[in-house]
DNA sequence: GCAAGTTAAGCGAACGTTCGCCTAATTATA
DNA sequence: TATAATTAGGCGAACGTTCGCTTAACTTGC
């Protein structure tokens, strides 16, 4: 590697101060065109870059924003996590920030991994993922007093900063879908209630069924956990259902999920859309091959990243933030497996 | 966030020269036990951390090791890269170093997309994944002179260090495996020529072939791209080969196509491993689920994060590389998708 | 009992920036 | 023409480390 070319390099070549170059290149500083050419000549003739140790060591910021990546226990597929990093990644970039990632050791106390980065002044700020309910984060960061974003909510009235996907919005929105669908006995396959996720999906549940008075039998909330096994098992319970009691939909709240519960649906002999409706959510890739089309719930998660570090950069420079809480709305995408006329073929 | 507690305080706390401090801190130094014992208090009392940003402009070294991270064209939704990150984060962690992300823009010039991040110093290294032929990045870091590992390769012979897995002997492996279940007529669902990973593999079936000098029908060999789907189309077109040259065994290179083929011989009457054997690749969590289990190759990718740390930590401080290129041979599971007696069921 | 080696600790300098204050020259104002 | 205001640029200091050299005191060997 080549040597380092400093200011003082720059500054020799240019004969004016070092100190007149750095004020120069930041546009803090008015010079005669002359200087500004030669000085402009000087850095490119030796290939000037800034030092960003140096810079972080000066401006006591390291422009790094710390992520630490866990997998949802939820949804252990899900790509969500791997596109919301991309679009951090891109746009911490367009800021002159970068992320850097480290790890959360479970045999590792939680508190010292975030405190060995703010002490250290390795990150300026954290942007936390997968926020769930009493999230141990959470207690940390406030207790650090650090500049943090998240994405996800472990209630309404946080005190960080959250973007978050409305995902109530997003199931009510498939329920109306298929009560205009002309479905009735509408299903739901939810999570256990210690996802606030899922707690959160099933209130858009309720509050589709209750606003188009529409009564919900018991039977047809179901929780549970698991992938495709998940959606395929409590589908079968849901279709040995009293004709009159079984549901003609049902909604799921991913789309593998719902995967299982289309075969649980042929497996029966029906057909899926005509018979039965299935919903899922978030537009997987890996589902996209299936047929009939998975009906889904697409989330903005570009535009979620995109926001994270909006807001966390402003954080960082002092700036009030335009809103503390972002809710995106996840966006209906409808294909074939709910809908009824699709693919209908004249059948007895 | 408090004020920063630095070495001078630490020293003025305990009453020594701050350098004195900094050289207990690292051991570089021997001092008398009571001395010894006022500075580790006064570092406690403070809660003393070294600011990285200056050690990084002292020590000529950003202990930050860039990564960027595109996506595989040819299997978009393998997790391999998900846990490739997760161990390298590990690993670094545990010699000091940290990941630090970028974006390549597809509309920016790459080589100042690398040139920026060495020439301010930002990182040390750079770790390279999803190494194809005539890969772009190979010259610009050899260009940059800035130590760099591979996980991958573009050829035997690579300039860089590598590790990678051994996908021929992988293959070769699942073929024999077939061979010793009595399977003679043998098909595999490679991908393109353009693909290194699926030429590699590709070899490792003419290998295993070759060596039980079993014939190979060219019908048997078919290149294309995709998922489940292109799984689904070419088993259904290697099924309606005449009978004696119909293959009772399908090999694959991704679990998803794996899938796309049982489905086609499910589709067919057919039973998947006792009528047709087929195998895939990856062990994905995500197909942990089907019926029958898929025969597959678990990559140890854990493994390959750690070496790839463990070989850049080395360039970096100086040491010679133990091994150059690290090749790791992938692991058989065997499930009832290749087993003829295997308990079937009636499922998919 | 004296030169030579060992040990404990201090001190100056450097890594490459940015910031605030200062100075000299030029221009505008009275 | 004298004075105030503006402009172009310089200079010292600081950010928090680590490194190498020096010094003073204390052992050791003969």
């Amino acid at each position: 590697m080549a040597k380092n070319v400093t200011l003082k390099d720059v500054a020799r070549h240019a004969e004016v101060s070092y100190q007149t170059v750095s004020k120069v290149i930041r546009g803090q500083m008015q010079v005669t065109p002359e200087v500004r050419a030669r000085i402009d000549a000087a850095i490119d003739a030796l290939g000037y870059r800034p030092n960003s140790a140096a810079q972080s060591l000066r401006l006591q910021a390291s422009h790094l924003l710390g992520y630490s990546w866990q997998q949802d226990r939820q949804n252990q597929i899900s790509p969500i996590l791997q596109q919301f990093q991309h679009s951090m990644v891109e746009c911490a970039e367009d800021l002159g920030y970068h992320i850097l990632l480290f790890p959360q050791r479970p045999n590792k106390d939680l508190y010292s991994t975030y405190a060995a980065l703010v002490e250290t002044r390795r990150v300026d700020g954290f942007i936390l993922s997968s926020i769930e309910y009493d999230d141990p984060r959470l207690p940390i960061i406030d207790r650090l007093k650090v500049p943090a974003v998240c994405f996800g909510r472990s209630s309404e009235d946080m005190s960080l900063p959250y973007v978050d996907i409305d995902g109530r919005a997003g199931i009510a929105e498939a329920v109306r879908h298929l009560i205009a669908e002309g479905h009735q006995r509408i299903a739901i396959l939810a999570w256990p209630e210690t996802s606030r996720v899922g707690t959160e999906r099933l209130n858009g549940y309720w509050d589709a069924m209750a606003g188009a008075n529409l009564p919900v039998d018991a039977a047809w909330v179901i929780r549970g956990a698991g992938e495709s096994d998940y959606g395929y098992v409590a589908a079968s319970q849901l279709l040995a259902l009293p004709h009159d009691r079984r549901p003609t939909a049902i909604v799921t709240l991913l789309d593998i999920i719902a995967v299982g519960v289309m075969r649980a649906i042929a497996d029966q002999g029906l057909q899926v859309g005509r018979d039965v409706a299935v919903t899922g959510f978030d537009d997987m890739p890996a589902v996209h091959y299936i047929k009939p089309g998975v009906t889904t719930l697409r989330q903005p998660v570009w535009e979620v990243g995109q926001l994270v570090i909006d807001m966390l950069v402003g954080l960082l420079k002092g700036e009030p933030l335009a809103h503390q809480h972002v809710l995106l709305p996840p966006e209906l995408i409808v294909r074939e497996s709910s809908q009824r006329e699709a693919l209908a073929q004249p059948n007895q």
